[in-house]
DNA sequence: TAGTGGTCTAGACCACCGG
DNA sequence: CGGTGGTCTAGACCACTAT
């Protein structure tokens, strides 16, 4: 009945029953919301009233609203655990059974200055990469790569969407790098992620700045992934 | 003038007005914006549709939105790097010059199974932590900490705001840990972290559970802690 | 008390999706 | 086509802040 006499705003109380909805499993994951209309009218108010509700929901990734189609009940923020010892992310995923591509979705030279400050690449131009990665057919996360652009100028020739940067260097340069740092950080996905990575605005996405070298301790790759926050864990065992 | 005539809703042509207005500096950190009635006039809009764009704004951290008040352009998201590695947080913070304080805002009792699964704690009662850290006055993040209740039950007696947990437990007791495991994921802020952090719902928030161990290798404390996602940047050396 | 943001309603039109 | 969510307006009232 949700005849919950709270003492905030409206939109609080629905926000509140639809929660409960949701963890009573009244609605189960895949299965759609009652559409705006119908809670506006259910709950006794405005269709506006129900969206201020529905959008903190979208927010928190409980639900996902499709437009023309209707709000459905999102699956469990499974989580993949990335060690980041251990192998590439690509090959550990694919480990577990995980189909992985990665699609590069434009590639330019750039300036040294275009990388993350302090990075430790050597100066001169920079070949930049940014890929769209995508587990089982979702996607995940988004990459922004640079390498020395003299050495490194074939790849975009050679890219397919099943390449593994970490492999595709290991192959064609025999290049076996080591990682030098790591940077983590959250942040909101902008518009660029929204769109990529088919979230909404600002949701929160894990950021993961690094650097790998080669055997002789130079940097050689700095890579900048965006992730979607709840379909990624980072573990570190010490 | 802003006649910017774009294909999209209007919310984006008035968010995107804004932010120009941000990134040119026309509106400066700490200044207020204009109230949402003299916006909505200024860009030939309804009150509601300057609302979307503000909110935006907001949850991404780009302003601050006060009840009575007004519309405040936030401070550049300036972002602590912390090492995991070397001292504690606070320690490192102080070292820093930054004022940290470490409020104890709740203390219970609770079955193992309260803490994050696959701790490695020892079975039986653990005290449960609940704190809140605030750096140079502003409120930073949130932590739950465990420790076994039957050894370290004495600490909620003795905590001051100026307490680090590091620093008690190898003074009062002798310890001295090392790090077993870090996870690091990006949530979105719920009601208690926006409450306790002054921030809206849903923003980004970097969290890191992680487990100390003892001379020994015994896992003594788990903690869970809960940081503004534009306030904070683990930066790992490895 | 005046000005600000927070909430809510009523109603409209558009854009998208599916059959 | 009908149903859905996305946007927008008009107008009202409330809650909070400052003076």
């Amino acid at each position: 009945m949700s005849a919950t006499a709270q003492p905030g705003p409206q939109w609080r109380r629905v926000l509140g029953d639809l929660t409960g909805w949701l963890d009573a499993g009244e609605v189960r994951p895949g299965e759609r919301l009652p559409s705006e209309a119908e809670l506006a009218e259910r709950f006794g108010v405005h269709r506006l009233t129900v969206r201020q509700a529905l959008g903190e929901l979208a927010r928190t990734g409980a639900i996902r609203t499709v437009h023309g189609r209707g709000s459905y009940v999102a699956e469990p923020p499974y989580r993949f655990r990335v060690v980041p010892d251990a192998p590439s992310i690509v090959a550990q995923m694919r480990e577990q059974g995980r189909s992985v591509t990665q699609r590069l979705v434009a590639h330019s030279v750039v300036p040294s200055t275009a990388a993350p400050d302090a990075t430790g690449l050597p100066d001169g131009d920079l070949l930049q990469l940014d890929t769209v990665m995508c587990v089982d057919g979702a996607p995940w996360s988004r990459a922004t790569t640079w390498l020395a652009h003299d050495r490194f100028a074939g790849i975009p020739a050679v890219w397919t969407d099943n390449t593994s940067l970490t492999g595709l260097l290991q192959a064609a340069y025999g290049l076996r790098m080591r990682r030098a740092w790591r940077r983590y950080a959250a942040e909101p996905a902008g518009p660029a992620d929204a769109d990529a990575l088919d979230v909404a605005l600002g949701v929160p996405l894990l950021v993961l700045v690094g650097a790998n070298c080669d055997q002789d301790g130079e940097v050689t790759l700095v890579a900048a992934r965006r992730t979607r926050g709840d379909r990624i864990e980072y573990v570190v065992e010490l």
